[in-house]
DNA sequence: GAGACGTGGAT
DNA sequence: TATCCAAGTCT
């Protein structure tokens, strides 16, 4: 292990012995404070917060988070509530598979554990949506218990402090990394030790130990940092895997319906439990335009008014969205149109839509409007 | 184990 | 514009 054999800062196992005390003592006067879900210890406020925080910026959760514990204040709450409900309430946020397994673990805890969160990670990795790093943090923040995350942040952040070459990309280097996070954790710490460790390692990758252009003047442990050291803080993490996006044109049905009384309805149908968007509402989906066109009855056909499109990217994918739009005199149509059910527009606020859905009915939210 | 799964912000 | 990525998990 050629690792251990400089003379930079290792100590007897090669890890840099004070990193702990080091960042505890920075979060405490440097690291962010006063967030919500920093303001308490309940496990079913830290857990909704860990959960929305998955892949999900602070600046995004800032405005979801209240508003959710506004609504489900509760685990009990939560649970008895309806997966459309829960749904709407996430509308927006992305990776809705993480509403669904929300709920479900809402009704294990309640169902299963009394009402209460089991207390150790090991316990909480069980439940639904709870993997390892959500599993430690709930269990490091609420309890105390001496165990590491392992997100984006910490990742960052270890692989430069021990210039760390194995490729995340892979599992087994992961692996590795989580051992090393678990190896320098602070020895016997108290509770409050470890929501400060735990907070102070995902705050110095958000905010000094930035992706480009990472803060080392400021960072607590650059003397102990081999990135820096070795002025290579850029190459680290290493990271092999690309993402790549395949590009899909979806083509999509606008069904608008104006009452009598200026009420404007749009058809809208539940997507399939599986796959994008997945159980959230949306307007009939299409290939292409042939196909589109053959779900509407040929009565109807004529009115089709072709919108502006509109690009929207995915993690895995490229979509540029069609959009048709369909004026009908009656809400007895119904009959000459693929499945779905009308949603008034006032209504839309309680449905779970994907985003550049919701954008795109609320320009159309006016009779006659096409913008 | 590799790919699926959203959205918005930063570069 | 293209790419990466952000408090990851599930299959």
């Amino acid at each position: 292990m050629s690792r251990t054999a400089g003379s930079q800062a290792p100590t007897g196992w090669g890890l840099p012995i004070a990193f702990a005390s080091l960042l505890i003592e920075w979060q405490r006067h440097s690291g962010r404070s006063g967030l919500p879900w920093q303001l308490t210890r309940e496990p079913y406020r830290v857990w909704l917060s860990e959960v929305m925080l998955q892949q999900t910026q602070v600046s995004t959760v800032l405005s979801y988070y209240p508003r959710f514990l506004a609504r489900f204040p509760d685990v009990r709450t939560l649970a008895a509530a309806s997966p459309d409900d829960v749904m709407a309430l996430w509308s927006g946020l992305g990776y809705y598979s993480r509403a669904r397994n929300l709920h479900r673990c809402a009704q294990v805890v309640v169902n299963e554990h009394g009402g209460a969160f089991p207390t150790t990670a090991a316990q909480l990795e069980t439940l639904p949506g709870i993997g390892a790093s959500t599993a430690a943090a709930i269990a490091a923040f609420c309890h105390g218990e001496r165990i590491s995350i392992l997100d984006g942040n910490v990742r960052r952040v270890l692989s430069r402090l021990l210039a760390f070459e194995g490729d995340l990309a892979q599992a087994g280097p992961q692996r590795e990394l989580w051992r090393l996070a678990q190896a320098l954790l602070p020895v016997a710490p108290e509770r409050d030790d470890m929501t400060a460790y735990t907070q102070g390692l995902m705050d110095l990758g958000a905010t000094v130990c930035l992706r480009s252009k990472p803060l080392c003047g400021r960072c607590p442990v650059r003397a102990e940092c081999r990135a820096h050291a070795a002025n290579e803080t850029q190459r680290f993490p290493v990271k092999t895997r690309r993402l790549q996006r395949r590009f899909e044109n979806w083509w999509l049905l606008l069904v608008r319906h104006v009452g009598g009384d200026g009420q404007v309805r749009f058809w809208l149908a539940r997507r399939p439990d599986s796959g994008i968007w997945a159980g959230l509402y949306c307007p009939p989906v299409f290939a292409d335009d042939k196909a589109l066109q053959a779900a509407v009855h040929s009565t109807l056909g004529g009115a089709l008014h072709a919108l502006a499109p509109v690009a929207h990217s995915l993690t895995h994918r490229e979509l540029r969205l069609h959009p048709l739009l369909l004026d009908v005199p009656s809400v007895a149509t119904e009959d000459g149109l693929p499945p779905g059910q009308w949603v008034s527009v006032q209504a839309l606020a309680d449905h779970g839509l994907p985003a550049p859905v919701r954008q795109m009915l609320s320009g159309l939210d006016q009779p006659g409007s096409t913008a």
